[in-house]
DNA sequence: GTCTGTTTGAAACATACGTTTGAGACACTA
DNA sequence: TAGTGTCTCAAACGTATGTTTCAAACAGAC
């Protein structure tokens, strides 16, 4: 084979290691040796450890990119110069993202939780990576969620997008261990899709919610 | 001296580089060597990395959920058998929280963003001592969220928790980095207080939010 | 069949880690 | 002063990591 499938095997093993345990919890160990190829094939394909994480991204942040700027061009399109409402910009995302062709029936919760640890783990080359390489769709949903919300003052839009980014990023991020608990507590089965499904709605009326009427003032009497 | 001041310069570095680089990624001789003290200090004084971990957890989460428990108390005094309603028992946390005696002036920030890596980084062991070590004032807030929620199921309740505590961590374990962003985006101050301010009515709102109403099927035409 | 560039294999490399050791310094009691 | 328990220090231990090496195997072209 011209192009054997070592590459492909250890995205794979990676990918999956990774979205269980994270970064630097994961060693090129055992990684070649879920992926059963040889240890130095990693540094022979890829150069570093840092390039595969790159890499593993890469693979299905590429094509998700894409999916939603065509996503956003529907939408666009469909509103036909009127602004999408938050609604819809939230749920062009979240279609996106679970549309995604998957590799596995885990794909899905991988690609979540890997969006999720490269938000929350601070490693510095990943986050230099993304940057660059998909900062247009980002700005370009930004750019959407500013015409949605035009009632909100910059600062409040700024501070509640960080809201929503952080409820997400967590959320995805430890979704199997939450999912299992539910599982265990309540005895209730969860898809991904439920949780986004849940979430949205969330995320929205936060965004959408009353302007900080009933604030008590700092160190004094507080919750009256 | 008796008691050297060793056990407390370890604390605060470790607590610093944790809350920085997380857990895996900080070494003990960073550790050390920050806190200037000897690389064997910390075995012998903690037994472990794990126990230092813990210790770092202990130092500031046994005051704060002390403090919670008087202002649960209160709360629920002036209630007078009335339940609290749901921002009555989020402003009761985030007062606790942010009126916490702090050694630094990045206190707070640094709180919370080790107990979003608590969360986050999937350390077994960091789990279990929470759990068993903090569980009693994590069940009261639950059960006040609880009545303060009776509309929700128990499922919806679940996540929308998450969701909170996902929006509150990620954003005040990053807060330091994205007052920096709005001081120089939009030239505005921000407190930590009033982030806090922010994000109350935010929760709030999303806690509340009517139901999943118009959640389009997925796999169909979505956005429309 | 022979050659050439590509890919694999087992082993080693250098480095960093958490932890342990044992000798020494120090403060305190008797 | 002698003795005791507490703490610090430099050094080492064993292990695991990412990376490199170099010979062997393999593919396809001539």
């Amino acid at each position: 084979m011209a192009q054997s499938d070592t590459v492909d095997r250890i995205l794979d093993a990676a990918e999956e290691l990774f979205a269980d345990r994270g970064f630097s919890e994961t060693s090129l160990r055992m990684i070649t040796s879920k992926a059963k190829v040889n240890l130095a094939a990693v540094n022979y394909h890829f150069g570093s450890k840092n390039a595969l994480i790159h890499a593993v991204f890469a693979r299905f942040l590429t094509p998700f990119s894409a999916t939603l700027e065509t996503a956003f061009d529907e939408l666009e399109e469909r509103c036909d110069g009127e602004p999408p409402t938050l609604n819809q910009t939230l749920w062009a995302l979240t279609e996106s993202a679970v549309r995604m062709p998957q590799r596995t029936d885990k794909g899905i919760s991988i690609f979540m939780r890997l969006l999720g640890l490269a938000y929350t783990q601070s490693q510095g080359h990943l986050r230099k990576f993304l940057e660059q390489e998909y900062s247009e769709p980002f700005s370009r949903f930004m750019r959407l969620l500013k015409e949605a919300t035009p009632q909100l003052s910059a600062v409040d839009r700024y501070w509640r997008i960080q809201f929503m980014l952080g409820a997400t990023a967590f959320t995805m991020s430890s979704s199997d261990a939450l999912r299992d608990i539910l599982q265990n507590k309540l005895g209730v089965e969860t898809t991904v899709q439920e949780i986004a499904a849940r979430l949205v709605p969330f995320l929205a009326a936060g965004m959408q919610a009353e302007d900080t009427m009933l604030v008590p003032a700092f160190s004094q009497a507080p919750v009256a």
